[in-house]
RNA sequence: AGGACUAUAGCUCAGUUGGUUAGAGCGCUACCUUGACAUGGUAGAGGUCCCCAGUUCGAAUCUGGGUAGUCCUACCA
């Protein structure tokens, strides 16, 4: 084995080896356990988020395989509609061509292209990351398959009366032309101007202070153009004698009613509130309750229309109003519509006033362009019903949120959900399984054969297919089971759904989670007929964050690719990376400043198991991560650890016991005829077995941060601090017997061996690497770590005779370092260390220890003071009521000594105050459980004698 | 506007049902290339657990109120 640890040159060879022999398919013995990956963008690029996301899966997965569950991890991508045609869209943009120069079916085609072509770099990410998902069943949710899956959920759901269609409101991205949910909406802070405008009386009427006009506050005066009345409080005592009346809309010059109703806030603005219900959601419900008609003055760019399109609020045309439009607005965009209106008003003296306003402002998620509600047809999904059963399966806790304050969350949403707009004006994605008749009747179903078939349609009826498309959420919601081969076969059906857990960020609960729910619940039954859930948990984890907090995203320029941290990249290879592509090249500086700041070496090569073993330390409690380099670099040397205690094993024990030798790995901790086990190597036996109980709660827990610290701990702090050292003594004892070589040999191998098993969902590589090594002198054959069992504590190797045994060494060896190192004695100064005032326990312990303690304190000697003996003038120590002395003469200054010793007193007087003032609270000692008076009896009078001994110590060396 | 979450060492974070001498990693200081490892070893320094009240024999932990920050949902024209 090379002297250091070299992840690039493990890790690939590795990962195609357990590819190529099937290892990721589910073994088909055992408990089922699954999880869906949530399908990533098809043509993107995983970040450190979903780096995050698959070192979790991941150590579920192969943790649930070594306990022996039939484990399916499936994976797949997302076409992501809007995410993609942008992409494309893009980069046909570039050459100077359009979508609809291309026509819909050859940018289709261009989007599959760009997909074979991208698709490739999201699976290499994958496999980088050591994710052992099965990729023989991959998925894509514009696959033949999973594309029958939604026209089956669609038909199903519309035929349940559950999915219609309908002329409302939407929000429309003027900039993609398409209509979008609710979700997709981002509200936007953004200071704006309250224009104040009158709107003259009709008829002569007056107001109560004898004005012949109402005052509208409104943030966007190009809806007046559509009002369709103003609307005061039915209390508003200002107002009362004018309801009914009406007032000529400026501009227009149209009379629109004055209404009242509760909507209006008397207290906000002037009190009058003008209603555009064909712009503004709630001047839709306002209107609706009045019977408003709709004046639909904006095409699908968000211009104006030379004419209103009049509707009646139930959708059917108004003639009676006339709908023409100023014709100098015609055709003028949304924002310089409103300037121009606003200086009209001015002109006509009806501009009152122009305040500062914050307000929000609805964005498009995708396109950031500033969404207009508008009033089209469109496809919903009807919400409240599914959410019922959806919200049930939580409360009944079928489905468990981890941790659970996101349940809140989802209630709050679920139990308020709108309907849910499904379609989509674009072209990639699943086409709407509905057709046309000339008359516009619409029919739904499979195919059009089948809809001719069902409403016996002879051919000479012209159908014609909806053009828009699905949400792409629609498709992600069946994900648990379209993958399994819903609804054409139920088999992997009946084995894995429903699925363990899902893992997932926080952001998708609405837009992904609760739809998966609610559709799997509709959609898929338990034996006895009840809904089925998709997943019995949901482990939600938090956000991966620059080390500054931001979240990081392209435009900000701070994006991370887990690659880059596996293998390393320059520095100018970062900054090219960062500010390639930029959609605003002006950030481009900044961006590069920003990086060469943070990064002024590049990032260094840290390797997949690090990368891994960094989030699942950070995997808490479903909060954010601040991703934190320095704890990436101490898990790559935590795998060089790991490394080179595997070398020291391998040093010692190759070649030595061959297999007629090898005690079974159960024996271990055991007394064999051919075998003589040393306490220390019971002890780190028995911690292994507490180290196995601790990570096996974690992961039940859902605690990865505690399962690798556990980890961490047990390997570096006990088996290579502690155990590894000890084993020099008896291995390089040339008295030592052959039954008690092979005892520490083997303890070293076997030990060795369990914890890579108990590492390898954490760290696949590296336990992988290292295992084929150190399996065979475990007597341990086997293709792969992957595949062996996942080591499980054994109560009978629990030791505490020997913990308490090692905890004493320690505690002396752990004494006289201390003063070696505060007192400056060379470590390379064999020292003579006396032990006195002890039990008889500690003469034993002594006897016992003694070559390990001297190799391990650096020591010339070590000998027991008999009772009654003078002792040198000594460094003091205590373990226990027992004296570790270290005799002064030539090695140790007086004052130095003085000092030390006085600060162990300080620290003995502190606690011993602390310790006294509660045992002396009368209160304390009444009330308090009598065991925790006990202990704080215990500690006192353990502080006390301590104190009292080291005082003498002082006294004694002061007197000198 | 409502709600959630966060605040612990210089930095990034643990800290279970209230009882710990409040911990880890990184960083820092001193010493050390000793036959697994300098991607290392040994020893050490470093904390008013955001603030204020309360409950309790006892609070980093529970309650209330602040302050600061992050986020979600809804939204007043």
């Amino acid at each position: 084995m090379d002297k250091t640890y070299q992840p690039h040159a493990i890790e690939r060879s590795w990962y195609q080896t357990w590819e190529k022999k099937g290892y990721f398919k589910p073994s088909g013995q055992g408990d089922p356990y699954c999880i869906m990956i949530p399908p990533p963008n098809v043509t993107g690029s995983l970040h450190m988020g979903h780096g995050f996301n698959n070192a979790i899966m991941d150590s579920l997965i192969r943790y649930h395989r070594m306990k022996g569950h039939n484990t399916l991890w499936q994976p797949g991508c997302d076409h992501a509609g809007i995410a993609t045609q942008m992409v494309v869209e893009r980069q046909l943009g570039a050459q100077g061509v359009s979508r609809h120069d291309l026509g819909r079916d050859a940018f289709i085609d261009k989007i599959w292209e760009w997909k074979e072509q991208s698709g490739g770099t999201i699976t290499n990410q994958i496999r980088r990351l050591g994710s052992s998902v099965d990729w023989s069943r991959e998925r894509f949710t514009m696959d033949e398959g999973l594309s029958e899956a939604v026209k089956e959920a669609f038909v199903r759901l519309h035929k349940d009366g559950l999915i219609y269609r309908g002329k409302r409101l939407v929000n429309w991205d003027p900039a993609l032309h398409t209509a979008i949910s609710d979700l997709e909406v981002e509200n936007v802070d953004d200071k704006g101007s309250l224009w104040h405008f009158r709107y003259p009386l009709a008829d002569g009427a007056k107001t109560a202070t004898g004005l012949d006009y109402l005052t509208v506050a409104t943030t966007r005066p190009e809806t007046m153009l559509g009002d369709s009345a103003v609307a005061v409080h039915p209390e508003d005592a200002r107002y009362l004698g004018l309801v009914g009346q009406e007032v000529i809309l400026p501009l227009v010059n149209r009379r629109i009613p004055i209404i009242a109703d509760d909507y209006v806030d008397p207290a906000f603005g002037t009190g009058c509130v003008k209603i555009t219900p064909a712009h503004d959601f709630n001047d839709y419900e306002v209107g609706k309750r009045h019977r408003l008609p709709l004046f639909n003055i904006l095409d699908r760019d968000a211009a104006i229309l030379a004419r209103a399109e009049v509707f009646n609020i139930d959708g059917s045309v108004n003639s009676e109003v006339d709908a023409s439009l100023p014709a100098a607005y015609a055709g003028l965009d949304r924002f310089v519509a409103r300037k121009q209106i606003v200086t009209d008003f001015e002109c006509l003296g009806l501009l009152e006033k122009i305040d500062d306003h914050a307000l929000k402002v609805p964005m498009g998620d995708r396109s950031h362009a500033v969404i207009e509600p508008w009033l089209t047809d469109q496809w919903y999904v009807s919400a409240k019903e599914l959410a019922k059963p959806a919200i049930k399966a939580v409360e009944d806790g079928e489905i468990q949120f981890v941790p659970k304050q996101y349940e809140n969350m989802y209630f709050s949403w679920m139990r308020d959900i709108q309907d849910w707009c499904i379609s989509r004006q674009l072209w990639w994605g699943h086409r709407i399984p509905a057709w046309y008749d000339a008359s516009g009747q619409v029919y739904v179903g499979r195919d059009e054969a089948e809809v001719r078939r069902e409403h016996s349609l002879g051919d000479e009826i012209v159908l014609r297919q909806d053009e828009d498309v699905l949400d792409t959420w629609f498709s992600s919601a069946l994900w648990t089971f379209s993958t399994l081969d819903w609804p054409k076969d139920d088999n992997l059906l009946k084995t894995f759904h429903a699925t363990d857990v899902l893992v997932t960020g926080f952001d998708i609960i609405f837009f992904w989670v609760a739809r998966m729910i609610m559709m799997s619940m509709h959609f898929i039954k338990n034996d006895d007929g009840t809904p089925q859930v998709p997943f019995k948990h949901v482990y939600v984890h938090g956000l991966v964050r620059d080390s500054l907090g931001h979240k990081m995203s392209k435009s900000k320029g701070n994006v991370l690719d887990p690659l880059d941290l596996i293998d390393g990249i320059t520095l100018d290879q970062l900054v090219e990376k960062r500010t390639a592509n930029m959609m605003q090249p002006k950030l481009a500086a900044k961006i590069e400043k920003q990086t060469r700041n943070e990064f002024p070496q590049g990032i260094a090569s840290y390797g997949t198991d690090a990368l891994r073993f960094t989030f699942c330390s950070l995997a808490s409690t479903g909060r954010d991560i601040k991703f934190d380099m320095g704890r990436i670099e101490g898990y790559r040397n935590f795998c060089n650890k790991i490394w080179n205690a595997a070398r020291y094993v391998l040093m010692n024990a190759e070649q030595q016991d061959d297999q007629g030798n090898m005690i079974a790995a159960k024996d271990c901790g055991q007394q064999g005829g051919e075998i003589e086990l040393t306490q220390a190597d019971r002890w780190i036996v028995s911690r292994l077995q507490h180290t196995e109980l601790q990570i096996d709660k974690a992961m039940s827990e859902f605690r990865f941060d505690q399962a690798a610290q556990q980890l961490f701990e047990f390997i570096w702090n006990e088996y290579c601090d502690w155990y590894l050292e000890l084993s020099k003594p008896v291995l390089w004892d040339e008295n030592a017997s052959a039954a008690q070589l092979r005892g520490t040999r083997q303890t070293l191998v076997q030990v060795l061996e369990t914890a890579l098993r108990l590492a390898h969902p954490f760290m696949p590589f590296i336990t992988e690497e290292i295992w084929q090594r150190v399996a065979p002198l475990a007597g341990i054959s086997g293709a792969t770590i992957m595949q062996q069992p996942y080591p499980q504590a054994e109560q009978s190797k629990i030791n505490p005779q020997a913990e308490a045994d090692i905890e004493w060494l320690k505690g002396a060896i752990l004494g006289i370092r201390n003063i070696r190192g505060e007192m400056n004695i060379s470590p390379a100064k064999h020292i003579n260390v006396l032990f006195a005032n002890g039990s008889s326990d500690d003469q034993a312990r002594l006897n016992a220890n003694r070559p390990s303690l001297i190799k391990m304190a650096n020591l010339a000697s070590a000998t027991w003071l008999e009772a009654g003996t003078e002792a040198p003038l000594s460094a003091t120590s205590l373990v226990g009521e027992m004296q570790v002395l270290v005799p002064m003469a030539g090695l140790i200054d007086k004052d130095a000594e003085l000092g030390r010793l006085q600060k162990e007193l300080d620290k003995l007087g502190k606690l011993i105050a602390q310790v006294e003032a509660k045992l002396s609270n009368p209160k304390f000692v009444d009330k308090a459980p009598e065991e925790v008076v006990a202990k704080e009896r215990a500690k006192a009078d353990e502080a006390r004698s301590a104190a009292e001994k080291l005082q003498q110590q002082c006294d004694k060396i002061a007197a000198l």
